[in-house]
DNA sequence: AAAATCATTTGCCATTTGACAAAAAGCGAT
DNA sequence: ATCGCTTTTTGTCAAATGGCAAATGATTTT
């Protein structure tokens, strides 16, 4: 779980001792493929982290078709904050697609080390908002693209994945047809 | 500048004199049609709040052309967080399409508040995290949306938008050329 | 190994959208 | 009203993508 302790004080420091505080607050959930985190009509009730594993964020649109919003890969964290939060009922799926480790937190617990750690608002606040403009900087550029340029941003973005997932779930990301996508590999290579 | 209280109290309360401390610190600026709120290669120095007019957020991609990312419309925040809160120069323009009035706090009063006023970080990090959160629900559903579906959509999104900026505008941000979204408009209606 | 199941590729044709150019419409200044 | 400028619409054709079904390939189960 070191990986999580680096992974926050990128965004501000914390003493050992408060670094064994987290931790002692940490579980490991192992969730195995296809298996869900989160879903769609409950209230997301932990915050997690990516130990190993690939995690996708999924919805169906009002025709009825699966769409995956993002992937969530190593050393991210996996929240409906939305949901989290405001404690309502999320609108999506978040689910494993391969064997997963993920570090949580439950709502107590959190708002513990937000009660207890001088300062843990703060990184919270900066690991989040980093988070948020993450997605945004990712899926604003994509719609202005064509479906090529959109699948070798997604090859940049999420180096790891491609090899990992199912092809639909990648078209479904892209917005594209699994048979185009398709297509679109053979040409590229 | 009632419009600004009314919109952070949404999210926590405030005191009259907290309050009359924040209006003590906003100034007003005027922006007419076509001049930059901030822009590409500086480092952004102010928060804003649109009080009337529209602005939006474009960059150039790598063939030239020029995209529009966002619209911001009336009573919402506009701040290139990214440049802000880091101090690196910023990718984006933000540019008034009407004559617009934005009620702006510097910097230095913006850090102002954050020491004077318990519960103001609180406040603001509810504000910017709803606010991101929007920008990525309203983006990421349209990549797998055919541009007809993208146009109704942005109509509910941004009613007051449409007629008040170029097509040309509107195209770039749904990513669609200009002939073709005029053309979507003559089949809609 | 064979069968069953699931994932990916391919073929065919229809539809959508893009590229480019020209025409039409809107708008401000005179 | 007319001119000059910008914005929007339209025409034509080409390219990209979708829909559907069949074929191929991969993986798991028996």
């Amino acid at each position: 779980m070191k990986e999580f302790i680096e992974y926050i004080l990128q965004f501000g420091s914390l003493n050992q001792q408060q670094i064994d505080l987290i931790l002692k607050k940490a579980d490991i959930l192992e969730l195995q493929k296809d298996e869900y985190f989160s879903e769609a009509g409950k209230v997301a009730q932990q915050v997690g982290f990516v130990l190993n594993g690939i995690v996708r964020v999924c919805y169906y649109n009002n025709k009825g078709e699966e769409i995956t919003k993002y992937f969530i890969d190593e050393n991210n964290l996996v929240v409906d904050l939305e949901s989290f939060e405001n404690e309502i009922q999320s609108t999506a799926y978040v689910q494993a697609i391969t064997d997963t480790s993920i570090m949580v937190f439950s709502k107590k617990d959190w708002k513990e080390l937000s009660n207890t750690i001088v300062g843990w608002d703060a990184i919270v606040h900066k690991v989040i908002s980093r988070a948020l403009m993450q997605k945004v900087e990712r899926r604003s550029p994509q719609i202005s693209e064509d479906a090529t340029t959109r699948y070798l941003k997604f090859l940049e973005i999420y180096p790891n994945v491609v090899n990992r997932v199912p092809l639909s779930y990648v078209a479904s990301y892209l917005g594209v047809t699994q048979s185009s996508l398709s297509r679109i590999r053979k040409n590229i290579s």
